[in-house]
DNA sequence: CTGTTAGCGCCTTCAT
DNA sequence: ATGAAGGCGCTAACAG
């Protein structure tokens, strides 16, 4: 008497169903065989007959039985879920790179867990905790404190650092070349004729503040031009920072002829802090960003900019997880850089005279 | 000897220490307890000595002790999961829709796990499919089929739809009122003497398209003017298809004075297309867009939009779902319709003549 | 090739 | 207030 093998879904008129799911007990019992044996055709590991494995497979399927993953993890000992911890999704920028790190990670069938920290430590923290409590193999993160990443490896986690990389941390990275792209923006300003540069820098904690103040600095030095401190501006992280920390710099120093913002949300608040000053670019002031984003190509004059491989940086980093996860790569960390490059628009101009 | 009972993190020499983590038989053993007192004392549940829980506490903290999801929720047969389900994170409405859902639940102690699905109801299938193999308690969808939701109904999953609602489907829904917003937004056009106004749309299967061509015609026809079917274009999902679509339209018909284009990603493709061809706006032609976004309002003329409360629906899809988790919402399924507002910018302008 | 047995880590009666 | 026992659903050894 199979009468509770229903399909579920066509089971429409008892809608109050008992919650509890079919476990592979109900399987077997609806196949005829006993749970291991349905375990093994339906995971196809270890000896099944062809034919039980189809009667297996049919019950299965009538009953809708989906294996409980939490059982299964808790069984082999490891599952294929990978944390991921950026700082805020609703920057293109984080999105980007977890599409690309979903993109490859769901190749390969792992399943992504998500967690937003907000760029808060305290934040970054509880998720690693979360993540370590959900016995996640691996993650990949742009790290914050190196407490998050100590934490996970203590724990025999794997982490990948993207973007940015702690000091302290021995672990793969995926990085792009923040210097060199620096380098290039500015050394095309310098070349434009610009000497008074303002760069404007939201953190210089993580290798790409550092990184891209460095660029910077070394374009000037390159052509020995000296650097003056009053111009590198360290602008918040709220909404208008960057709009308020431009304005009042342009106060003290509006002999600024170029702006260098260090990421696509400060060159959105320096966009439209022009646009309220009716200030023109380049005209005005010319403009360079880092870290291309769509709009930059839209407006007009079109916004030249360090364009980063984002997506690719994600899926990077992915692919270096695996890889680390299946033991097909190990030994030392390793770290890869990915190039930017420079995308000369029409923000920047040759300074007359 | 509690030799093995060092702080993880602290044991920096050999970092090759047996992946094994501690479970709560080690805690309890350190603390000199039994594992179910430590459960009680760690979980707070049940009675508990303060000195003991105390003890039990120091152990665990001791030894980096996380308690095992898994095997909680193998036991307590629920857990704090939430699965979201969207089409493309890159597109800075999902990855909004994403962050709203991901910060109610972040607050009240839930973990979002996301699946991209493309698109593709192939791949909704398959993460749905996964959600259910990780037994999460509820569901947040941008629904693709209603297939997806079908089968995690039937095993008593709850589920939310957002911006989009299926026909068939018996769930809440959080979604905003496309026929209103679009017909404010043709409204507009109308009002400043257009009359042959195309209409860019990539899918008639879902509520949002189906809603935004409906108040198109409605406003059409509230103001007497006829509906032209050759104006209403539809438009592939591909990266180049609205520039292509509008720039073949316009060729068939030079008279069209204005473009309606139905969301975020087509107008920037009309955006770009306009440019290319040099197209003015306003003056050669007036766009609208549904769905707005921040580089509408950075380009110059800033683009007249159809403004969704979008983190405030995947907020608002989250509470509902975690009311419906919790308990304190029973009864029917419910929907909640949230007003877009329509954001007069420079690419509308009042026809001459 | 298949069934039986045992146990992953945790929680929750039920006794004490 | 605490401990012992059992079992959540699944799979890996081991017999047969």
């Amino acid at each position: 008497m199979a009468g509770s093998g229903l399909s579920p879904v066509s089971e429409e008129p008892t809608l109050d169903e008992p919650k509890r799911r079919p476990t592979i007990g109900d399987v077997a019992k609806a196949a005829g065989v006993s749970p291991s044996t349905a375990s093994r055709a339906l995971t196809g590991q270890g000896y099944a007959a062809a034919a039980v494995k189809a009667k297996v497979l049919a019950a299965a399927d009538q009953l809708g039985y989906v294996p409980d993953e939490f059982a299964r993890s808790l069984k082999r000992r490891t599952n294929r879920l990978v944390g991921v911890v950026i700082s805020d999704l609703r920057n293109q920028f984080y999105a980007d790179l977890a599409a690309g790190i979903e993109q490859v990670l769901g190749a390969a069938g792992y399943q992504m867990v998500l967690v937003n920290d907000d760029g808060d430590t305290d934040r970054e923290l509880a998720g690693v905790r979360t993540l370590l409590a959900m016995r996640v193999p691996g993650t990949i993160v742009t790290p914050l404190s190196s407490e998050a990443g100590a934490l996970l490896t203590s724990q025999g986690v794997r982490v990948v650092e993207v973007d940015r990389q702690m000091a302290e941390s021995q672990c793969d990275a995926v990085l792009v070349d923040s210097e060199h792209g620096a380098r290039a923006a500015t050394g095309h300003l310098l070349e434009l004729g610009h000497r008074r540069i303002a760069f404007l820098i939201d953190e210089l904690e993580w290798t790409t503040g550092v990184g891209r103040l460095t660029g910077y600095r070394e374009a000037l030095r390159e052509r020995g031009v000296d650097y003056d401190p009053e111009l590198v501006v360290r602008v918040g992280f709220g909404e208008g920072s960057a709009a308020t920390a431009i304005a009042s710099l342009l106060e003290v120093r509006p002999d600024v002829t170029a702006v260098f913002a260090a990421n696509n949300l400060m060159a959105e608040g320096v966009w439209q802090e022009m646009q309220r000053r009716k200030l023109r670019v380049p005209k005005d002031v010319s403009l360079v960003a880092f870290d291309d984003l769509p709009w930059m190509s839209m407006v007009q004059p079109a916004v030249s900019a360090v364009s980063q491989p984002v997506v690719a940086m994600g899926a990077k980093a992915a692919e270096l997880l695996l890889a680390r996860l299946s033991g097909t790569l190990t030994g030392d960390p390793r770290t890869v850089w990915l190039e930017p490059t420079f995308e000369r628009r029409g923000s920047t101009r040759r300074l007359p005279g």
